[in-house]
DNA sequence: GCAAAAGTGTTGTTTCTACACCCATGT
DNA sequence: ACATGGGTGTAGAAACAACACTTTTGC
């Protein structure tokens, strides 16, 4: 209803991060927060708030994001500005929609209550506002981006195996991908490094670990690499995984 | 300076032509607007303006390119929002930015004068604000996009010889492509198909004329394809080139 | 030894690339 | 006839996909 000349202006993030599946796969899930006022009250939607004056865009979509959520992502980049006349029923707000990725470990600190709630992917509820469709978008973002760049390490760990990483492809392409190629590919992309430790544990041959190659940054981001993607280079913390890992470098190894 | 919550929202576009260059190639062409008030007073900058309340974003961008370059395009595409804090020294202003193609014979209307005119895409001033900046990203996506979609008959007419959209890739990407393997390529994506009419007054032999399969819309704009490329459809203007169309459908034409 | 996943090798298919060559028109 | 680009054919290279097979661990 509002006549002011400039709308209001807001950010939002869809956040991503996979979890343990019923079937042992794992699946890919998604934070919302539920509104508790007007319009929508009640609904879910996506987390965020209005940008305030002194903060980047980026800025206040991790800021929105720490407030609701308490999540801090390995991978954030601007998605979309959402500015359709009806998006909300009155007032007229532009949104400036964020997508983001958190390692298994960093998600698993989310405060589930009332009021945030993870859900799986493609099971969501009915959302407030235009969200349902931001929501695709991202996910259709995700999984385009997925095949051509290197931001799967966002779900995971410091290091990780390479069934863990075509784990991670595999949950969001949803297609089975043949393990030896996959591992050519990886390897021959040069994206991926060996560490020379291997994780013990399983019930079968250690597997090497790896770990991502930060010097390899292929140009698939664009000469804005540097602002929009800083998030990307954040550490993870050590692997919680239940696994230990040993240092025999074998003699297999590809560079040590 | 202001304090205000919300800071204030503008549109501009970056828009693309290709035109004659000197050594009979075409070059990619921009249109700038000079500045007539501080900030940057005097210098060069991308065509746009503040949002006003009861339009679109898509449809701002199209507003403020009509009334300052009076330029209609055939492909209109967000691109990015800027909203660095430091991008406009007095006040916080975010821009979301759309870039734009516009066939060469919308192009020829422009009324170029002293604060109107088109620079060719790498020898441009000195630009306002972070126009540079914009601009490049604007030029990376044109060139990403240009070989994984169906962009390239937005610099066309309706109808166009396979030597002329040849013509368009090997502009935008700097690099002669093979003509045969550029055929098959084409034709064989389906994204284009035969009139069955020829060009004459050629001085070898007549090329067919093609256009452009509407239907045939592949996976490359997302769950947001009717968002996002509106204009993607707008009908070109009867093609104004010099060269005359006759209408003998010859033998060895791919569908009639 | 056996199961199970790690890791390597191989083969056939498809796609890409370079380039040869014929075709149809204007001059 | 000849120059010029239109249009077709094809052989070699590279990339991809499918799948067999060997290796190393836990049990």
């Amino acid at each position: 209803m509002s006549e002011v000349v400039s709308p209001n202006l807001a950010v939002s993030t869809v956040i991503f991060r996979l979890r343990p599946g019923a079937d042992g796969t794992s699946e890919l899930a998604l934070p919302l927060v539920r509104r508790i006022r007007a319009p929508y009250e009640g609904r879910w939607a996506l987390p965020g708030g209005p940008l305030t004056a002194h903060e980047d865009l980026a800025q206040a979509a991790s800021r929105t994001l720490l407030a609701t959520t308490s999540l801090q992502p390995r991978y954030l980049e601007q998605l979309y500005a959402f500015g359709q006349l009806d998006r909300s029923p009155d007032e007229r707000v532009v949104s400036i929609v964020y997508w983001a990725l958190v390692a298994s470990d960093e998600a698993e600190r989310t405060i589930e209550n009332d009021n945030v709630r993870w859900f799986v992917a493609d099971e969501l509820p009915e959302l407030a506002f235009d969200h349902k469709l931001i929501v695709e978008y991202a996910l259709w973002r995700l999984r385009t981006k997925l095949e051509y760049s290197q931001i799967a390490h966002g779900f995971l760990g410091e290091t990780f195996t390479l069934a863990q990483l075509r784990e991670v492809y595999e949950a969001v392409l949803q297609k089975p991908l043949d393990p030896g190629n996959f591992r050519r590919t990886m390897e021959g992309s040069g994206a991926v490094v060996a560490t020379g430790e291997r994780l013990s544990g399983t019930r079968h041959r250690p597997p090497q670990l790896y770990k991502y190659d930060t010097s390899v940054n292929p140009a698939d981001q664009g000469p804005l690499s540097h602002l929009t993607a800083p998030c990307t280079l954040v550490p993870a913390n050590p692997s919680t995984t239940s696994f230990r890992t040993t240092t025999h470098a074998s003699a297999s190894g590809v560079s040590a």
